[in-house]
DNA sequence: CGCTCCGTTGACGTAAGTCAAGAGATGTGG
DNA sequence: CCACATCTCTTGACTTACGTCAACGGAGCG
C-alpha cells in the first residue's frame, strides 16, 4: 500500500472535495454503491458486521488510497462500511466517471487490477493468520504491519501511535477488548511494548518485527 | 464463479494445454510467478501455508477460472499452491502473453480487475466467517456454497460430492480433521447430513441454506 | 491376508470468549 | 473547584469451543 498509487488526474466536474469530521460515515454495509472515494489526507476504517456479531475492522485506509471500488467495479452493494477516523479530506467520484475512467483511461484499468490483487493478498494473508494463529500472534503482526507502513505518524521514541480505541484494534486482531488487554501487557511485562491509555510505543522495533517474521515467514 | 467468466480467445503460439493428473503441482507457494493457468476441465485447489502449520485451502477453482493471476499481475512470488485434484485439463498462458493480453485486449483488464473485486469480496466474508464464527457455523456456510455453485456434481438424490478428503475439507473450514468429524456427525445426528466416507449427502438442501442465511445474511 | 491410509471416537488441556466488578480518565454542571 | 456521570481500560472468575494426543476400526490395495 503506497499513498499516490493511482495517479490519476480529476479534471472533471463532478468530482467533488469532502472535509469530513470523525465518525462520519462515507457508506454502509448494504448501501447501494454510487461512487468511489479517494484519500487525500486523514483516514478511514473499513469494516463489515455481516448482519450478527461485532463488526471486524477489514482495513484502515490511508491518503492516496481508494475506498468503495470493489463495490462499485462489479457493481453490487457496499459489502463494507466506511468511517471516517481523524480529520479527513476526500474526494468522491461518482460511478460513472469511474466507469468512465476504466473504460477511456488506458492503463487505468490495469493498474486498478493490480491494487485489487494486493489488496486480494493481503486478505488471504490475513484470514491464514486468522485460522491458525494466536491472537498474540495476530497482534504482533499486526503491530509489525504497523511499523512498516508509516503510515501512522510514528514519532521519535514511539513508532507506534494510532488513533484508534482499543476496542477498535481489538476488531482489527479479531478478538475482544479484554483478550487484547491481557495479550497486550504480557508483551508489555516481556518488556517490549511500553502501554498508555490510547498509545502503545515500541521498545524495541527490531525485536518486534523479527518475532513477526519468525511466525509470519516472508514478509 | 461462474465458469467460462473470461472468454478470452487464446489463439496464439505459446499458450500450451496441459493434461494432469491428481497431486500435481502447477506452482508451488513462493515460486516466481512466470505464468497463468486456466481450468478447462477438472478441479484445482489452492492452498497457502505461510511456512509454519497446517496449510489453508484459499479455495477450489473449477472450469473456466483462472488461476496464479494474482501473483503474475503483481509480478510477486506465488503466494500459494496450486494443485490439481482430478483429472483436470488446464492451459497455460505464459507471464509475457498474459500481459500483452492486458495491454492490447480491451475491456480485459476491466473484466479481470471485476473478476478479482468478486475474489476479493468472497475473501473477506471467509475472514470475518473465520474471526467470529464457530466451526459449525462455518461448516454449514461451506457446504452451503457448495450447494449454490453446482460445479461440484450434484447428484439427483445426494447434492454434495467432493473429490475432497475429510481432511482438506477441514483445511478449507479452517479447522482439524478430528473436529470436522464432531461437527458433521452431530449435523448428521440432528438430521440435516448424511455422511459416508467421502461423500457428504445434504438431507435437507433448503434447510441448509436457510440455516446458513441465519447466520451469514445477504448471500 | 496383512499393510497402510483415513475417518472416528474418547480423554484431556488450553486459549480465548463472557460476565461482572472496579479503576482511571475525561467531561459537565453547580 | 469539586462532586458526579460517563467512557474506556483493566482485572478476575468462570465457561466453553476447539486443538492435541492416542487408540481403534473399517476401506482399499498389494
Amino acid at each position: 500500500l503506497d499513498p499516490n498509487d493511482l495517479p490519476v488526474s480529476w479534471g472533471r466536474g463532478s468530482v467533488t472535495s469532502l472535509q469530513c469530521g470523525p465518525e462520519q460515515i462515507l457508506f454502509h454495509e448494504g448501501d447501494e454503491a454510487n461512487a468511489v472515494y479517494c484519500l487525500k489526507s486523514g483516514m478511514v476504517k473499513l469494516y463489515k458486521s455481516g448482519g450478527s456479531g461485532d463488526p471486524l475492522i477489514i482495513r484502515l485506509v490511508g491518503p492516496g488510497h481508494l475506498v468503495g471500488y470493489r463495490a462499485v467495479l462489479t457493481d453490487e452493494p457496499f459489502a463494507a462500511t466506511a468511517e471516517v477516523v481523524g480529520p479527513t479530506q476526500v474526494c468522491r467520484i461518482p460511478k460513472p466517471l469511474f466507469w468512465e475512467l476504466l473504460e477511456t483511461s488506458r492503463g487505468f484499468a490495469t493498474r486498478l487490477a493490480r491494487y485489487i490483487a494486493t489488496e486480494l493478498r493481503i486478505s488471504e494473508e490475513q484470514l491464514l493468520a486468522q485460522a491458525q494463529h494466536t491472537v498474540t500472534d495476530r497482534t504482533i503482526r499486526l503491530l509489525s504491519l504497523f511499523l512498516d507502513e508509516g503510515s501512522f505518524e510514528p514519532r521519535r521514541d514511539a513508532p507506534i501511535h494510532l488513533p484508534l480505541l482499543r476496542s477498535e484494534f481489538a476488531k482489527m486482531v479479531g478478538t475482544t477488548p479484554e483478550t487484547l488487554s491481557r495479550v497486550l501487557h504480557r508483551l508489555a511485562d516481556s518488556g517490549l511494548l511500553t502501554l498508555t491509555r490510547r498509545e502503545i510505543f515500541v521498545r524495541d522495533p527490531e525485536q518486534l518485527r523479527a518475532r513477526a517474521r519468525r511466525i509470519f515467514p516472508r514478509k
